[in-house]
DNA sequence: TAGATTGTTAATCGATTAACAATC
DNA sequence: TAGATTGTTAATCGATTAACAATC
């Protein structure tokens, strides 16, 4: 199996989101054809990373929506909940506590972390701990993702303890750009930048970006 | 100019955000190979994105901080305060409003509008407006950014509405991907696709992820 | 000068796309 | 069967990297 890399999985998520609209509508089977138009893609394209996950269809009649559905959910961890912790509770990480897009995709974050005492509450729904109590908390529920939402400043060093405690996906949203290492997956998510690359290219007066 | 592409200007963002941090270690000049460490690129690559700008060194003496970092921030847009629309002022919006990274960064937020009115304020500091007013206030604002934070069903009607007012660029944070026209730059930021691509590379126990 | 670094070209690498045989 | 679509290979395209002449 050829590698696939972070723009094809994302693109799987995209399909996937399709074909969830497209069984909406009460759709049985879709062909590359459909789903590249849904997707933003070329039929090429959806057809090689169908191919790439040995995902299949019908030399005649395409892709089985429910079979496709359930085969991208598997890809992308949808056959269970996924837990995830959450460290600062500031204007950002509040926000995160209680997006309802992450249950709906079943994605729980089942406790954050803060610094500042005022910010603790042990006895809601998500409970908000000192950042003393992480590495336990990580080891003693076998918890392997994490979200950072602190300030600049203190974004490597929570990485580190996250590390430390056996977590292996970050998705960081410091503005700074935490870098990946071999025990550790991380997605670096910095509003400055893309809203900076937004102002470039209007400026650029020129659209034709590549993907 | 070899046009850049999307991830060229990423990459000078994060040259930017390396530069500042250099400089508050006192640094005058840097050479690309500081630079690559910094941004974790190639020193290479580095040269390459400059030339692409103009943007020159001295054959031996690296590039001089000061004129890197006016020169980055003009490509960027740094040399203005870059006004902005936010819509949907719910649990992410909100968030995004009171973002100090984006102030710290010339970005302003100058309005949120909204569709319910009990959100609705209009004498605060950042006043929160009927949906209906967006129109008038693009055009006699001459806005041409915005933020789409509504759920996922009103994205695309919110994005015409935006367009047909003047808007030029926007920033989406609704789960659904918004398709880039001729007239307009569209950044999406899917926070459950982001997480989804983490989950899929710890599973592969694969994080040679190729940028 | 000798040594080091840029700027740029050419080579490499990898991802996307076109095309078409297989086949339903 | 005839027509349409997949699955895959080969061609293309574009981005990254290596290498080195220019030069400070």
């Amino acid at each position: 199996m050829n590698m696939p890399n972070r723009t094809c999985i994302m693109r799987l998520s995209r399909y996937r989101n399709a074909i969830i609209r497209l069984k909406a509508l009460n759709f049985v089977r879709v062909f590359s054809d459909n789903l590249a138009d849904a997707a933003s893609v070329t039929a090429a394209q959806v057809r090689k990373d169908f191919s790439i996950f040995g995902i299949a269809g019908h030399r005649r009649g395409g892709y089985q929506v429910d079979d496709l559905l359930s085969k991208l959910s598997k890809i992308l961890g949808k056959d269970q909940i996924q837990e995830i912790i959450l460290v600062g509770v500031g204007n950002i990480g509040k926000a995160l506590l209680h997006y309802p897009g992450f249950e709906k995709s079943g994605i729980r974050i089942v406790v954050g972390f803060d610094i500042d005492p005022t910010k603790h509450i042990a006895d809601t729904n998500i409970p908000i701990l000192p950042l003393e109590k992480m590495h336990d908390y990580i080891l003693t529920n076998n918890i392997k993702l994490g979200i950072i939402a602190v300030p600049d400043y203190a974004a490597q060093q929570v990485l580190e303890m996250m590390k430390s405690a056996g977590i292996k996906g970050v998705l960081n949203f410091a503005p700074i750009c935490l870098r990946e290492s071999a025990d550790c997956v991380i997605n670096n998510v910095n509003l400055v930048t893309e809203l900076e690359n937004i102002i470039y290219f209007i400026k650029a007066g020129d659209n034709a970006r590549s993907k």
